[in-house]
RNA sequence: GCUCGGGUGGUGGAAUUGGUAGACACGUUGGACUUAAAAUCCAAUGACUAUUGCAGUCGUGCGGGUUCAAGUCCCGCCCCGAGUACCA
């Protein structure tokens, strides 16, 4: 069959701005509580907004998102597709400090910009339900959940939180001794009467010790760079996730939250979840569970004695000595008076070592003796007891019993130090490394394990060391309580004011707590943070209102806290507000999250998983025990898009010369240096635009460019999509050339959602060439011709099969394969000439949520007077698909699997029916007579002609 | 080191439960249409052998195994990516 098509016209231009102008004219994406629809709430990690706009890969996710949200709505769904802004953040304060521009102005500029980008590439968001983290409306409620977690601790017996107010109940008749909360490890015990004659501030610094948001000195994160503190999920390497500044360890007063007394839900609520399994996996080595034992040494000639925490008491006869860690407090106190020097000495060095160079320096050992022993609580040997960084002091007890023959640490520490080391494991040589298998051998010098197995050791001990109250089993976390402020402007304020050193918190009616305005985004010059800047800063308690800091009087007007929330303060529960963004007098109305529950779909990167993604389902877990949301776990199911990297381009400079050498004449023997260049100068076939290039910037005016036919062909690299690597592919750019749906499905072609995968301009021609041969379907030489002649068998073969592909790969979001199932469809209705409205109405709706604007067009040039948005899915019929798979019964005997061949001699009529019923068959159709058939159960193997 | 992914043409990637591996697209080559180019359309395109044609052999990182049948399942290696890192 010969069509000779005409040019035909796809107008993207005009008909993307009609229908985003149409969508927002008529609200068409709108949604309301009140619907008797099912509900179905699919959300996007939502986006800081950055000066620098979007690039290709942020909409990455968004477009799946959209794809599902559209297509859940022709499912019948009223569907919750929200959208807002993270917009607290650094990079605005940043400006805010070059430029004197308040964040607030930047960041709206930045939110305007990225509101454009977004409804351009027609995203179906709600965005009457908009939020932006550093609108006081919105952090008014950050504000006041961080009060509430001021006013509750974790209660142990019952494993939820509770009011602050029931545990002073307790104090009041009990003391706490009896009380099974999570609180500091250095809470004293008292009695109640001891409670009632504690004075105000005594009583609330032991408060503080239960608050799940409180304040205390503990070691943080410290960046000089940045002037502020991190969180763990904020240093990578040993250095600042942002900036890349080195981190040291530093003792702090600070705000943490009590992330540690959820660690046991979280770990195990993972299970309720749908979410990719790395993410869960990265979640469970960071909550890091461990089952061990700690077990008490008797200090020689001292009354104390020291905890230990080990998860193989097993090998507790091969203890040869102790390490502690050198911040312990009772290290002072056991020191000799001979070793008092080394000690001091030591300690102060690893105080100040930086985070990275305890990370590279790992392997080398370190430590010094401090004079002291303990007794082994089973043999009674004298143990000398060390100190070494090696050893972290939040980690366990901050002491661990040295092993050599089960620890390669320990080992190596012996070793080092020529400690002795004791063989434990039956035909095992421990004297040249630690053997740490758990199973393979058999106990000995190990009294009374001597003989037995792992399994029956273990347990043996365990069972000895507890019964005897020496140890006490214990399950252990590597998760640190998150530190929970950041010395920077632009955040939340933190509601709280200072009284006699004791942080106190602002009633909640009073809320918001606006930020002040300063002059200056820096650090005082006392070191303060920069909201010390304020001139509006205190707390006037009679009036509740914020005041002038000369008023302080430390009787009615107190000073404010200076410290901002971090990051994820805003983010940890804004999924809770969209159901009801606008509500002024409530977070969110019970009603309104009754009924959009908990989010069904969550797209976002990987790159949250622990820190976003554990935050906001530690708060989700509060609020729950609170009663105030109605689930424990807020996402049944997450997806994490894969970024989309930039490919960049490289020229070559010869060594010490202007010369510029084309990628495949360099000469292996000489030196070239790399330079990247702007992708946007270079042609899809690897050409440079040299002219352009000179252009750009001028320490190129003077090169000598050796050409490769008559072309320069540059280097490619595949990196991260950055400004500064010159990589960055601009949307606007690709949608002014070929359109945001023709973007928006080529996005999706390139490959599975959740993999990483180069940016690639060349590829994008396929299927902007899908998109016209669509429109081909519905047109000929320009001419609408969409016919009401019925649709012929083969036809509706094509769209039934069509819409069962594209169904179920949208229901497991394989959105790579439907563009794939499209274009094979368009191609065959195109090789059957079909123009028939059965056919294409329901192929545009299936189109849609991929290419909703020409869709949209389609819908309307069909004789719609609605919008697509909303027409029901089309169903494609299983019994017809079924019958014409049955065309040519073919029965088998037995159950096993086999493979046999027929010989077979069929009519052209039973050939017909033969190639309905298969896909492969159709090249066979004319005439073409079928000799031999091998099948197997339900399925045609091969066809022999 | 440990944990989790993943290795399929020149390229991105298909292949729901084991059932004609390489769908779909890019790129490349040839052709049609054009004064020409672009665009569009048609054809070929895993490798090798053979060719007038039919066809044959090898092919999913490597080596074994299970099966009538393995990209897919099992065992042992190699390589790449991500996360994590003195966690006692």
């Amino acid at each position: 069959m010969h069509f000779i098509y005409k040019k035909l016209k796809y107008d993207f231009q005009s008909i993307e701005s009609k229908w985003e102008a149409y969508w927002k004219k008529n609200k068409t994406f709108q949604v309301f509580n009140d619907s008797k629809k099912p509900k179905y709430y699919v959300l996007d990690m939502f986006p800081y907004p950055s000066g620098a706009g979007l690039h290709v890969g942020h909409p990455l996710g968004y477009i799946a998102s959209d794809i599902v949200a559209r297509y859940k709505r022709h499912c019948g769904y009223n569907v919750l597709h929200p959208q807002g802004f993270d917009s607290f953040g650094l990079p605005a304060e940043q400006y805010a400090i070059q430029t004197g521009q308040h964040p607030a102005k930047t960041t709206k500029q930045n939110i305007q910009r990225y509101k454009e980008q977004l409804n351009r590439l027609g995203f179906s968001f709600d965005w009457s339900r908009e939020v932006q983290t550093s609108s006081p409306d919105y952090y008014q409620w950050t504000q006041w959940i961080f009060l509430l977690l001021f006013e509750h601790y974790y209660d142990l017996k019952e494993n939820k939180a509770k009011p602050i107010e029931s545990l002073i109940r307790q104090f009041n008749t009990n003391g706490n001794q009896t009380i099974h909360a999570v609180c500091d490890e250095d809470t004293p015990l008292f009695s109640n009467q001891q409670w009632q004659s504690f004075s105000w501030k005594k009583q609330q610094q032991i408060l503080l010790k239960y608050r799940l948001t409180y304040l205390s000195d503990t070691d943080v994160n410290w960046c000089p760079d940045l002037g502020t503190v991190l969180a763990n999920d904020e240093v990578i390497d040993g250095v600042s996730e942002r900036g890349g500044y080195p981190v040291f360890r530093k003792k702090m007063s600070q705000w943490s939250m009590r992330i540690t007394a959820y660690a046991k839900r979280l770990l195990e609520d993972l299970d309720l979840i749908d979410w990719p399994d790395p993410v869960k996996e990265m979640q469970r080595n960071w909550i890091g569970q461990s089952q061990g034992v700690k077990i008490e040494f008797q200090l020689l000639n001292h009354k104390e004695s020291i905890k230990v925490y080990t998860t193989r008491p097993d090998t507790i006869f091969g203890a040869t000595f102790m390490t502690l860690a050198p911040e312990l407090d009772i290290v002072k106190q056991i020191t000799t008076a001979e070793y008092k020097q080394t000690v001091e000495t030591y300690i102060e060095q690893s105080s100040q070592k930086r985070i990275l160079d305890r990370l590279v320096n790992a392997k080398k050992i370190s430590g010094t003796f401090t004079g002291s022993y303990v007794l082994h609580p089973l043999t009674n040997e004298k143990l000398p007891i060390w100190i070494s960084d090696y050893v972290l002091a939040e980690y366990g007890t901050g002491a661990v019993m040295g092993v050599p023959a089960g620890d390669q640490r320990d080992h190596a520490f012996a070793t080092h130090f020529e400690l002795p080391i004791v063989a434990i494991f039956e035909g095992i040589d421990s004297s040249k490394e630690a053997f740490t298998q758990k199973e393979g051998f058999t106990y000995k010098n190990s009294g009374l394990l001597n003989g037995l197995s792992f399994k029956e050791g273990y347990a043996r001990i365990i069972k000895h060391l507890v019964s005897d109250g020496i140890g006490k089993q214990e399950t252990n976390y590597k998760i640190k309580d998150a530190v929970f402020a950041r010395q920077r402007y632009w955040g939340e304020p933190i509601p709280i004011y200072h009284k006699e050193g004791i942080p106190v918190p602002i009633n909640p009616k009073y809320l918001p707590l606006i930020l002040p305005s300063v002059e200056k985004y820096l650090p005082t010059p006392q070191g303060a943070p920069p909201l010390g800047n304020a001139n509006q800063w205190a707390w006037d308690t009679e009036q509740n209102r914020v005041v002038e800091n000369h008023m302080i009087d430390l009787k009615k007007v107190f000073p404010l806290e200076l410290n901002t929330m971090p990051g994820w303060a805003g983010s940890s529960w804004y999924f809770n507000r969209y159901t009801d963004a606008n509500n002024s007098k409530e977070f969110a109305s019970q009603k309104a999250l009754a009924y959009w529950k908990e989010v069904d779909l969550y797209i976002g990167g990987v790159e949250h998983a622990t820190g976003h993604l554990l935050y906001s389902r530690f708060w989700q877990k509060f609020l729950a025990d609170l009663g105030l949301v109605p689930f424990q776990e807020y996402a049944k199911k997450l997806i994490n898009q894969g970024m989309i990297l930039g490919s960049s381009a490289f020229v070559y400079r010869q060594k010490d010369s202007q010369i510029y050498v084309s990628k495949n004449l360099l000469d292996p023997n000489k030196t070239y240096h790399p330079i990247r260049v702007e992708v946007d100068l270079v042609s899809s076939s690897d050409a440079l635009n040299i002219e352009k290039l000179k252009e750009w910037q001028p320490q190129f005016k003077e090169g000598r460019f050796i050409l490769e036919g008559g072309k320069y062909i540059v280097g490619r690299e595949v990196e991260k999509m950055s400004k500064s690597k010159f990589n960055v592919v601009n949307p606007d750019q690709i949608c002014v050339e070929y359109g945001a749906d023709t973007l928006r499905m080529y996005e999706m072609f390139l490959g599975p959602i959740d993999q990483a995968k180069p940016w690639n301009t060349a590829g994008i021609s396929g299927v902007h060439n899908f998109l016209k041969r669509f429109i081909r379907l519905f047109s000929q030489d320009g001419n609408w011709i969409v016919t009401e002649r019925p649709a012929s068998s083969l036809e509706l073969k094509v769209l039934h099969q069509t819409i069962k592909k594209v169904t179920n790969d949208i229901e497991r979001y394989s959105f790579n394969t439907c563009v794939s199932s499209f274009m094979i469809a368009c191609n065959k209705l195109i090789e059957l000439d079909c123009h028939s409205k059965d056919i294409l109405k329901p192929l545009t709706i299936l189109l849609s949520p991929f290419a909703p604007h020409l869709a949209e067009e389609m819908w309307e040039k069909l004789g719609n007077q609605q919008s697509i948005a909303y027409e029901p899915y089309p169903i494609h019929s299983e019994a017809y698909l079924k019958e014409l798979t049955k065309a040519y019964p073919i029965s088998f005997n037995g159950k096993k699997r086999f493979t046999k061949t027929i010989e077979l001699n069929l009519s052209k009529d039973e050939i017909e029916r033969l190639i309905l019923s298969d896909n492969r068959l159709e090249k066979y159709l004319n005439g073409k007579s079928i000799k031999k058939i091998i099948v197997v159960p339900n399925k045609i193997v091969n066809i022999v002609i």
